[in-house]
DNA sequence: TTAAAGTACCCCGTAACGTGAGAGTCAATA
DNA sequence: TATTGACTCTCACGTTACGGGGTACTTTAA
């Protein structure tokens, strides 16, 4: 494919393949006798994944690193990029909640704190850094996947009980004593599989929320649950902390 | 409110709010003797909406203009960047469709068209020109460029013959011969362009009635056209899963 | 075969800040 | 009261990711 096919394909400008092109971004794989740009099917992979990075607000010094790096996973890769989009989304949700409220809020009908106001809008700075170093950082390897592909029968039934029985007390108030334990039996069983730091665990029940996958996992087994316990697991944190 | 309470607060950086009095988008409504920036209430209102314009990609001297523009109602303002929102997060939902459906094509499960390896980048290249020029507009929009620019002719007049065809038939019942032909012509020729899944195919029909922007095209071709081919679509699927 | 459309390369422009540098200001503490 | 450390100010140059114009060559459709 020529520049302004695979540019009407994707939706960027010609000018914008030449730069990749000149940064060495996205070289395309081959160039006709007259040194016109040839796009290979490969080469549109390529090009969906810095586009996907590109979205999230990566750098293209950044993104180069990563599609460069001898580690690269495609597949992992657009694992990280579907939970980092459905944070997006959720920031995205939130902004329009603050919308829908500043508008009541001028009716005269709510108040709002300047606070409120903001809700939605700090993306932290370097959302990304986050997560890639995790991915692609010095080391950090995968090792929650090979855990949890390996987790027998007897780990998954654990499990189930776990969320069973949470299910069943989230009427309470997270931080009751009853929930705690639970919580930290949570914590404990969780820390046999894989060591987490206490900062892990509450990500985790953050992940609970966030991740629409184990959303709907857990509130399989109770409607809520997955927000409740995500409360619960960092009331757990804070006060352990300290 | 100093520089530093109020970049905090919203999460941005002291030297936007410094550009940002520079080039005069937001200007402290006083200064101290020392020349610190001391921003009031009624300046933290005016950044939410420059940071809901900014989010919604507008260039800072276009929120300038609008901002400054003697009939700048900050209701309206409001409530066109809540639908703007929304069109964002309904692009953000497509590609985190486009990812999941990618991370199915690595495994070899379905297969990807290239055009569908990137639904969901494509913002038009500005996206708020759309919405914006209607409101506080230059001069007209052509809306409808909009959406067929990425089909070709070809496949528009082809849209157009099913809309025609169908709605020539639309006094038969849904799940007559005729019409189920119809139906599965239109489910195949959809398929050449992206990869419906039965159910996705049948959400479309759905589409159909709910959203409408969809429901005034097709009822262009015949009143109530719209919901006919959703109640015949749906037919369709429901026949051909099992 | 000729006009229109596409492509290449070059190079300057720009938007929205980032990043010091150097100097003054303010509030809490020793 | 003096000092310290966190803030603040104003230049002013640097950076990122292209946009856009100009000019010359190539391809393609009529």
């Amino acid at each position: 494919m020529k520049v302004k096919e695979v540019a009407d394909l994707v939706g960027i400008s010609v000018r914008t393949l030449h730069h990749y092109d000149e940064i060495g971004l996205l070289i395309p794989e081959e160039t006709t006798d007259a040194g016109y740009r040839i796009y290979s099917d490969e080469n549109l992979e390529t090009l969906q994944q810095i586009l996907f990075f590109r979205e999230l607000g990566f750098p293209l010094k950044k993104i180069k690193e990563i599609i460069d790096s001898p580690s690269f996973d495609q597949q992992e890769a657009l694992e990280m990029q579907h939970r980092m989009l459905l944070k997006e989304k959720n920031r995205l949700e939130q902004m329009i909640g603050t919308i829908e409220k500043t508008i009541q809020h001028l009716k005269g009908e709510i108040h709002m704190s300047n606070k409120e106001k903001f809700t939605g809008f700090d993306f932290s700075h370097n959302p990304y850094e986050q997560e890639a170093r995790e991915k692609w950082g010095d080391q950090a390897v995968d090792e929650a996947n090979e855990k949890a592909k390996n987790m027998t029968a007897f780990d998954q039934e654990k499990f189930n009980e776990v969320f069973r029985s949470l299910a069943a007390i989230r009427h309470l108030s997270p931080d009751s004593k009853e929930v705690q334990e639970k919580i930290t039996k949570w914590h404990l069983f969780l820390n046999e599989m894989r060591n987490y730091s206490l900062d892990a665990f509450k990500g985790l029940g953050q992940m609970y929320v966030d991740d629409e996958r184990f959303t709907k996992n857990i509130d399989q087994f109770g409607e809520g649950l997955a927000k409740f316990m995500c409360t619960a697991m960092s009331v757990y944190v804070d006060r352990n902390k300290k």
